[in-house]
DNA sequence: TATGAATGAGCATTCATTCAT
DNA sequence: AATGAATGAATGCTCATTCAT
């Protein structure tokens, strides 16, 4: 590839990047175990070899996409969120600024979907991508010691609130949801109702 | 086989059977793609033939198992709902009998979620297992009527709801629970409080 | 099978002749070696077993349509011969016997040129069929002595001969030939003009 | 592959080469069906992974052969045909040049005779070699408009005229043929005597 | 850095055949 | 005679990876 006649990929893409950018794009389209390195050779526009000499095998290509997600999720979580406002625009923030980092990269949500709930990663590497979820610890604490939430495991707070970000990012794309607006907000709605304390609802 | 000299298998436990509870435990335990069908082979005791004669392919082996997860959370839902009882008790009732049919048959829930978030099972077979939802619409349309409900796309509710249990059954199978007894209520009343309507704390 | 209620098959067709029939049919389609024998099964609406009872392995069934073939095809030989007429009615008689023997038989036709190409048949059964063309050798060595035919290695003589029958035959199979009746009279005047003695345009 | 270092079969011959070449040998001698990958891999010294980097499938090398055997069988019929002879020295230079090229080919000649006569080729494939022939019908069509050959359609007379080397060159490799040259001589001339008009033995 | 031919263990699947009933 | 579930060696092929250039 001659630097006098860059192709189309050379206009400031790095071939690491190349066969990051393809590798996800089949990933979250065919799936990762439908995807073959040969595929991604193809695709990409670089020789097998290429492939090796930046990445170390499959496995590392998808924690390179893995962990890039995950650091990505971790700014959504953090540049959302807004200290000095209320709890309930602090949660707002949070819960749309996920989901609309979800939307806007499908098919790296897609990829983490898939990847969450398979054996591609171990726990190990999981763990480690807990960190970027601190922000949501840390508020949602604030909010138990305030008493507005209700007291719950955190863990389990961040899966009950997230997954609702997941289901409701799915189905839009998936094009199942008519009124896309009006859902956001009964799905934020059930969340934010779903962590706080009322006096009359409960039961027992 | 003579009924003299039944072999280790042979009581009551057809040929097919056999090769369906050893994928279904090595595809839970190792991962779809990482059990190929020798390993289906020489863990359920049969000739590689004997497989293909029952399925045609892995492929189908897969379906089946998919199959037979959906009727059986079909079943969950359906044994566990009690007409004639108040709408929270109905909801209880609904919640316990998935969340425990996933506690008891932990494989078979690891399954499900693998296959939900792969490509294995395409599109079409995804929808044939929405029949089996009813009883939940049928409930939460009747709550949504009497204004108990939110107004909000069924099939959205359905999601919120039932992501509930499975974030739960999953931290709960990872053993990062200490007292399950309590995260349940969490978790069943973060999402009963989703649902209901409130008065006071509504935004906007 | 009840004798009440016979089947589709079995109005004087016994199995092994089932099994005979679809196997040729499927032979001379698809290939004898695209043709396994779960599909004769299938085919021939019998069993797995039924087969093997009948005949001891897809080898056999091929030899058995292959003498069968031989034998038909010598009577097409013999038939056709008629003692008491000229040499030329007699070559006419053999040439369209056999010729028309293939248009009868096209599958039994396409079989055995397969058969007779392929290494399904060993030298020593091939040999046997020899027997059949005795009509043939016995003919053209009275022509040979009588000073009408050429001075000719008889086995090349019936190859050169016969050869001509199958090219026809394959072509019209084929549709790749127009006016069958005068294609017919060429090919076999090119034969007799091949047999005979000539005067005239002999070469060195 | 170090210079220095060459191993057997380095001296000019290519992987590819080196498949074909195995390959055509086992399927001349064994039959193309009774010739799995796993033998050509274990006689052409490759790795199973190289045969599929050169062709796609055991499909495609058979289908190279058959290719690669009409061209030469094409130069056969071009090579040996000489303008400005007798239309006799002609007929026999092409003749003599195509039983040559068989005889030198064995393995060649063997190949095609089964593939020609199986359904390994698909008709549209066999219609791409049929140009090779082009110098026969030119040369045929030339001596029908002089009067010199019979009136007679070209893909027929090629069948016939080819048919009798073809049925030679298969007697003579079986070792059935004594004296070749004087058998030669006899199957040419039949093949002269059937293509060239006399007045005297026609009959009706 | 980049290339792509070469590798070979491993995979899903086929298919002729056996055998208990 | 007939059945069809069961067998397992063998097949064509895949695909992550290596290596010489």
């Amino acid at each position: 590839m001659s630097i006098f006649a860059p192709n189309e990929y050379s206009v400031g893409v790095t071939k690491r990047e190349q066969i990051l950018n393809k590798s996800l794009h089949l990933f979250a389209e065919r799936g990762i175990q439908a995807t073959p390195m040969s595929l991604i050779v193809a695709e990409s526009g670089v020789a097998t070899g290429t492939i090796y000499h930046h990445f170390k095998s499959k496995q590392e290509i998808i924690e390179a996409l893995y962990l890039e997600f995950k650091k990505e999720l971790g700014k959504a979580f953090h540049h959302s969120f807004k200290q000095d406002q209320s709890f309930y625009q602090q949660f707002e923030s949070i819960w749309r600024g996920v989901f609309e980092f979800y939307l806007r990269e499908p098919l790296k949500f897609r990829f983490s979907q898939q990847v969450t709930h398979s054996h591609y990663i171990d726990e190990e590497l999981k763990q480690e991508g807990l960190s970027h979820y601190q922000v949501f610890f840390d508020f949602f604490e604030a909010g138990m010691k305030k008493g507005e939430f209700v007291q719950i495991d955190l863990h389990l707070a961040l899966e009950l609130v997230h997954g609702g970000v997941v289901s409701l990012a799915n189905l839009h794309l998936k094009e199942k949801i008519n009124n896309l607006e009006l859902n956001i907000k009964e799905a934020m709605q059930f969340a934010w109702r779903g962590i706080t304390k009322t006096k009359s609802d409960q039961h027992e």
